[in-house]
RNA sequence: GCGCUCGUAGCUCAACUGGAUAGAGCGUCGGUCUCCGAAGCCGAAGGCUACAGGUUCAAGUCCUGUCGAGCGCACCA
């Protein structure tokens, strides 16, 4: 079924390629389009041809279209979808949909229950779709959010598409940071607190051993004594002055000689634990084993409350055995080349990357993510037949994208990395929040504390349902908040985290979504005695807004691809809005149970449409619908 | 210094990639439940799209410059 937009996009070209007495190129007649209007005043798609025609002609975009619209009249099939076009403004067409058109299409969408109209692209790809990516031994927090829910969103709809999808959780499961986390093992793991809760106590002695390396904790240790003693210096008077100061000052000047020296023995404990896991020491390797065991287990629980899925789990490690080979071919057809020790790959043929050159294996003779990422890539292209890889990860790494495309090239590899970065999370404070430092929310309890949120107010609206009910209700309205709130933004924006907006039931929100459907559920619920009907072929539209929500019903087929053109979940869930609104306004123009015959009939089929459509689109945002709320 | 992403209503964000009089939500103010669920609906107020030029029938969108913000630019990922 194609989209009215398609339609009559199609029907245009036909009256565009039967200009006479000349014809526009043949490329002119394939970009000319048809889109939905941007006002409903000047009627539902518009066509701008005639005024992109004229330009290139040098002649006056009015009589021109008035050419085009002659054609279009003698169209047949074009009468059968709007009412003659109409010139307007500088010299656009408009067209507007029939309410018989629209009537025939509602049934249509009414039969075809699993897609609602939504055709399954021409040219399906393999794709592998790389986001989430947590670090093993660091808390899974808000950070992670983004990447998490707008590439399983991602992975939805391009199979949703009929594209191959290949989700895969690239791990952050090796590299230095492994090093302060086998130190802290060592030295301060607590057995106990582990079999509690794994995850908290790694983090805890992976902070612990970071922290005690960390030079600028170690000077903000140093400034803290500085001003303790400096206060005490202002508070206690002359007389004692002297004398206190010299015992503040006994007392703190083995600590901070301690705090040093721990911090001297941690940092040297952590790199030597870190070359022993390298080179294969057993016990360093026994120990990594388990913390990645503990942590993958941690973060399946996640991905089970969130509903997402990977198909492969491929962290940094897997590719362990593939840098020493490749770093030799690099080196063999001298795309790399030492450079101050390290062994470099340089752009000098490119502009934009000519001073800012790629390390592939550091001074230390150690590999970074680079090198990674470049195994990783081949491994995506060869072994898995990628025909496009998708990665999901913030804007601050567009850099590394591109160099890591710009050495793809080099070595032949046909399928570039698209990048699909996102902004920062902001605090309140409209400061970024970081990974490492400061207390970021950890993702677990901002999950706990939006059910939570959801629970009481459920209970506030709806205290007759069971208990049992309610906390169903609090899962289903809870994550979809979460989610929507991220998803039904523009990904590059900035994001400032709140609590209140992003579990405020109001306005444009998963919520407001999942209401509207409740609510066609409440209509079917009262149908007991005459069931909603699956096929209708006597439909009949009038109402204005009964118009108005057909053919936002007919869009969806429009809306879904258009999320991929330039990988934006935001103009889907922008679109469910309006769905959910022109419904809301339509429940209120129009009683449903109350009316009769065809009117009944093509309102039942409005609601059944709409309830499909709802549902649909919210899964593919990774959103549930519950039955009532 | 170079590069990337931005700057839109008091606040948080849209604007179908160059289309018509820049739209929503929150907040504020005013209507609306003897009527299918008021988490709703209807209305009002709120704008020199940071600033200055340019390109053309048409610029929030493209080009140049200025100001401002955030983030990257060789051994952390």
């Amino acid at each position: 079924m194609l989209t009215p937009a398609a339609q009559l996009t199609a029907i245009l070209r036909r009256a565009l390629a039967a200009l006479a007495p000349e014809p526009p190129s043949a490329e002119f007649i394939a970009s000319a389009e048809v889109t939905a209007a941007a006002d409903a005043r000047f009627g539902d798609y518009q066509a701008n041809a005639a005024m992109t025609l004229a330009k290139a002609r040098r002649t006056n975009p009015r009589a021109l279209a008035t050419e085009i619209k002659a054609r279009l009249d003698l169209d047949p099939e074009l009468t059968a979808i709007s009412a003659p076009v109409e010139i307007a403004g500088a010299g656009f067409l408009n067209f507007r949909l029939t309410s018989a058109f629209l009537a025939t299409r509602l049934g249509a969408l009414l039969a075809d229950s699993e897609r609602v109209g939504v055709e399954k692209t021409g040219s399906p790809q393999r794709v592998v779709i790389d986001f989430s990516s947590p670090n093993i031994a660091k808390p899974m927090h808000v950070g992670h959010l983004r990447s998490t829910i707008l590439g399983d969103c991602l992975a939805r709809i391009a199979r949703f598409l009929g594209h191959e999808v290949i989700t895969d959780n690239h791990l952050g499961d090796w590299g230095t940071q492994f090093g302060k986390v086998i130190y802290g093992w060592k030295n301060f793991l607590d057995e106990q607190a582990l079999a509690v809760d794994a995850l908290a106590e790694l983090v805890r002695i992976y902070k612990l051993a970071n922290d005690l390396t960390d030079e600028q904790k170690q000077s903000a240790f140093e400034e803290m004594a500085e001003r303790y003693l400096a206060e005490h210096r202002v508070s206690e008077g002359s007389a004692f002055y002297s004398e206190s100061e010299a015992k503040l000052r006994k007392y703190f000047s083995p600590v901070r000689k301690a705090a040093q020296k721990a911090s001297i023995v941690a940092s040297e404990g952590s790199r030597e634990e870190l070359a022993k896991l390298q080179t294969g020491d057993a016990e360093n390797r026994a120990i990594w084993q388990r913390c990645v065991d503990l942590s993958r287990a941690e973060l399946e629980k996640i991905y089970a409350r969130l509903g997402i899925h990977f198909d492969l789990w491929l962290g940094e490690s897997f590719y362990n055995d593939r840098l020493a080979p490749l770093i030799e071919r690099l080196q063999k057809i001298g795309l790399a080349e030492p450079s101050e020790g390290a062994l470099v790959i340089f752009f000098r043929d490119d502009p934009k990357l000519a001073d800012k050159p790629s390390i592939v294996r550091k001074r230390d003779g150690a590999f970074n993510y680079t090198t990674t990422d470049i195994a990783t890539l081949e491994y995506r292209v060869h072994e898995l037949g990628a025909t496009a890889i998708w990665a999901v990860v913030g804007a601050p790494q567009a850099l590394h994208f591109e160099q890591l495309n710009a050495i793809g090239r080099r070595l032949g590899i046909a399928v570039p990395t698209t990048h699909i970065a996102f902004g920062s999370i902001l605090g309140e404070d409209r400061k970024l929040m970081r990974t490492r430092s400061g207390d970021s929310v950890a993702l677990r309890d901002l999950l706990d504390e939006a059910e939570e949120r959801a629970r009481r107010i459920i209970e506030e609206k709806n205290p007759a349902l069971s208990a049992d009910e309610k906390a169903g209700i609090a899962r289903v309205i809870g994550l979809g908040a979460v989610k929507y709130a991220e998803l039904s933004q523009g990904r590059l924006t900035d994001y400032v985290f709140s609590w209140d907006r992003m579990l405020s039931f109001q306005g444009n929100t998963a919520p407001y979504l999942q209401n509207a459907f409740v609510r066609i559920q409440s209509i079917f619920r009262k149908l007991a005695e005459a069931p909603a009907p699956t096929v209708a072929n006597d439909l009949h539209l009038a109402d204005p807004a009964e118009l108005a929500l057909a053919k936002k019903l007919a869009q969806f087929a429009e809306a879904v691809p258009a999320v991929l053109d330039d990988f934006r979940p935001n103009t889907l869930a922008n679109y469910l809005y309006e769905l959910a609104n022109d419904f809301h306004a339509f429940y209120e123009a129009c009683p449903v149970l109350k009316s009769e015959g065809a009117t009944r009939a093509s309102r039942l089929a409005l609601c059944r449409v709409t309830a499909n459509v709802l549902q649909i689109g919210l899964a593919l945002l990774g959103i549930d619908v519950p039955a009532r709320m």
